[in-house]
DNA sequence: TGCATTTGCCTAAAGACTTTAGGCAACTTA
DNA sequence: TAAGTTGCCTAAAGTCTTTAGGCAAATGCA
């Protein structure tokens, strides 16, 4: 009984790699060690030389996928600024999830302290400071406004995706044009508290 | 070999109600027929008798969380309008979320068009829709709030549970009350497309 | 009250996924 | 080309899901 036993040159990488496209095709609730196993034709034992468990694969998902959002809000925000920025940024978010669902779903889940503190989502709150400076917010205000504009952005397109705008009347394109419409405005008119936050002596 | 053959008294009302205890105590993801069955001392199969399949159980767990969440609105916007209504809506998703983590997971599951229809999360929204009366937006744009402030709660909580604003300086508490007021703000003076906010000349 | 039917939980079993242990062949390196 | 390392394998145990069929308790009816 010869085989043919050609190696099939699994690795960390490669494994996490076709995991993010598992998830996009199939789900991120699909995506199992078996069903990568199956994917690359190999025997289930085999990737646990590569991941230590199951956890790692579905987190390494998540991980690339905030590294990802991360690069591609860079790339969104460099060279501009204002309402233009926030559009960008905006749209960066959910045209990511409409491309990569399965991806999308892997970065919402919740990672332990030290991994979240050295994953992209730092570096996406960063970003979203950066824009921040076009509005010239004072500093306690700012960090408002950053978990604001993430609540927004990760919510929106969580709802959408989940299928919670598609059976009223606007489509969901038209909302998110005026809600980044309204969120502009609020960053330029922001409202700061009627006894200031004590900013130092 | 004499057994201890009292039933067990269950039905799928018992079922989900103690699956939704069993989510807050454990987490949604370890909400399984099985460990279900343990916690009744009764053999898994058993439960087939009152549940489809472990889908059914999470699915009801779900709705069982947003009929309850409808409940809590509805109450909390009887008599109250404007600012405190808007406070006291967004207050009954975050204490809801604290309370119970895991019911609040399981109200994020997606839901077959047909369950959703007939979910909670209908109600909801239309109470959402009736708080806005109090801030008197034009029809087109009052569903663009209805989206936004459903955006922003259910986005804000995940993200505080999830840990995400559990570490920068300003507490989730602070945020949430300035991100209500700029809200309040918001929908007083929202910008209409034809007709932009008078920023300025 | 006694008998028949229904109901409720049981045993048994098969299939899928996870994870560990240990083995052998194929690469690497000297 | 012999020795060591690496990569994928077989085997096996544990968990969860789901279906089929069985027996006894509860219920309904004469």
């Amino acid at each position: 009984m010869v085989q043919d036993v050609a190696r099939a040159g699994l690795s960390r990488e490669r494994l996490i790699a076709a995991g993010a496209e598992l998830a996009d095709e199939e789900g991120f609730e699909q995506v199992t060690v078996s069903a990568l196993a199956r994917r690359f034709d190999v025997k289930v034992a085999s990737l646990y030389s590569h991941l230590r468990n199951s956890q790692e694969l579905r987190t390494g998902i998540a991980l690339l996928a905030l590294a990802e959002l991360a690069d591609r809000a860079a790339d969104a925000l460099a060279g501009r600024a204002g309402r233009d920025a926030l559009t960008a940024l905006a749209d960066v978010y959910r045209d990511y999830a409409h491309e990569h669902p399965g991806r999308y779903a892997a970065a919402q889940l919740r990672l332990d302290p030290e991994t979240a503190a050295a994953s992209g989502g730092v570096r996406q709150a960063q970003l979203t400071r950066a824009l921040l400076r076009g509005y010239d917010l004072p500093e306690p205000e700012q960090t408002h406004a950053v978990r604001l504009l993430g609540s927004v952005f990760y919510g929106y397109v969580s709802m959408e995706l989940g299928g919670s705008f598609s059976h009223s009347s606007p489509g969901p394109e038209e909302s998110w044009t005026r809600i980044l419409d309204a969120l502009d405005t609020l960053l330029r008119t922001w409202p700061t508290p009627s006894a200031p936050t004590p900013t130092g002596p």
